[in-house]
DNA sequence: TTCGTTTGTGCCATATTGTGGAACAGCGGT
DNA sequence: ACCGCTGTTCCACAATATGGCACAAACGAA
């Protein structure tokens, strides 16, 4: 394996150990997680501690596994308001939540999942989703396919265009890979996206693309609910919804501007 | 200066890097920054490479300047999620935040500074604190407050008991060394803490403390709003129904139960 | 109890890895 | 034109990180 950045080894190495504890493994023992990475016991001995020791992990007092740390916490937080995309989008969140009733959530792609942002919820009682902070596969979300297709059409092709590991998580969730290529292909040109039961059953959502100065696709919205709000007709006027504020968005980060009709398709 | 552990230089040299972007400096070139850690630029640029290519920073395109990525943002929100105490606070949050009609968060000790983990606005449209992820210098809240106090009292003395700088952010608020050590050990024998014009002027805020499974202090709960509102009498039932609050997330963590008249007090 | 296995941890010789000096190209300002 | 600054590449050196080995403690099975 030929190390992009030379002299790096240590630290890529710490930084896989951070990303070994995912939504399936939040807690490593010190054993397990050098099999998993393929370290050496004493390596994995020593980063954890180092990890640790800067705040990065902690350590469960009883069974002596290790779990993300707080300073984790901080350091996220700190990034999220380092990004222009927070403070740029919330007004519109909450301009989107109040015109629609429905909740609306801003999520930028991070390796196959969409990380949700910001949240603001509508006022129906039934179809919120759960909390700040969610992934889910990028797959099976309307702000995820937008980020997937945008991915595709990155004209440094920067991130692999690799097919994520299609996960079921429900009878309509996309499965398979050519059909997921032709509704990213269908995303790419129509500007906005749709999922239907996709995530969960009776959950729909239509997000939009935001780009920044670059014209870049850097994050979506999306607008969702209960299934049963979701008619043709009210789609297509969620659709022009939430591009307009997508459209809003990237202008106040920037992006070239696009006609009104474009940005509304 | 002797390595807390050894093997380590590498990794620990990264995460310096990392915690040099705070709330005062979110952006860095690389010169400034190595002369700001005192690194070598070589070994600055190599640091901030990887770094820029495992995504926990990004690069500004027009400046160059490095920010954080959104890669920690990812491992921010999933230690979040590592953490109980998440899931077991919000919805008391949401029951004071109901019964008070103030702005309730919860709050955690990094560093110097507490960090809003959650966070329920109330009705009153004055006085809710701006938004989640915020950062304050611990001596000026209440939150802070408790979790120095506890951090004093830590049986194994983790944390160095320092004082931190003691920033002055209006003129109420707490400068003088002396005066804060006598506010903690205060703070520590009631169990709970005020805030009062210390950190914004006309911005009142009650806390108490929230104990994990050890009856260590891991984190703290606060009601905020308008200093108007914040009468004498009025501050008196705030801590009853925020003690009752941090009392019952407590529990859900596990804490060793306390007798029922010292949890409110 | 007794073993046997697996855990986390300490030690240490080795050479791989990270380090920082020196030098360069590109740019903007004086 | 020059200077001073930036970010970047190259390279020889040795300090640093590595992984083998070994051990105590905890655990589970017999």
């Amino acid at each position: 394996m030929v190390a992009p950045y030379p002299g790096t080894q240590a630290v890529r190495r710490a930084f896989a150990v951070l990303k070994a504890f995912d939504s399936d493994h939040s807690q490593w023992s010190i054993t397990d997680l050098s099999r998993h990475i393929g370290l050496h016991k004493t390596t994995t001995f020593r980063l954890l501690g180092a990890l640790a020791h800067e705040g990065m992990l902690e350590r469960d007092a009883a069974s002596g596994a290790y779990r993300l740390g707080a300073e984790l916490i901080a350091l996220g937080t700190q990034a999220l308001r380092a990004t222009d995309l927070y403070m740029a989008s919330h007004a519109e969140l909450e301009a989107v939540a109040r015109d629609t009733g429905e909740t609306v959530t801003i999520e930028i792609l991070v390796g196959d999942e969409t990380v949700i942002l910001d949240e603001v919820h509508g006022r129906y009682l039934v179809g919120g989703r759960p909390d700040f902070g969610l992934r889910f596969p990028a797959h099976t979300t309307s702000t995820g396919k937008l980020l997937l297709a945008a991915a595709r059409h990155g004209h440094r092709a920067e991130r692999r265009a690799r097919m994520p590991k299609l996960v079921r998580l429900t009878s309509r969730t996309i499965t398979d890979p050519a059909k997921l290529e032709r509704e990213l292909a269908k995303v790419w040109r129509q500007g906005f996206a749709t999922a239907i039961d996709e995530i969960e059953l009776g959950y729909a959502a239509v997000g939009a693309p935001i780009r920044n100065y670059e014209g870049r696709t850097v994050a979506a919205i999306s607008v969702g609910g209960a299934r049963a709000r979701f008619t043709r007709s009210r789609i297509a006027e969620l659709v022009t919804r939430v591009s307009m504020a997508a459209a809003e968005i990237s202008r106040r980060l920037g992006a070239p501007t696009r006609s009104p009709a474009t940005a509304a398709m």
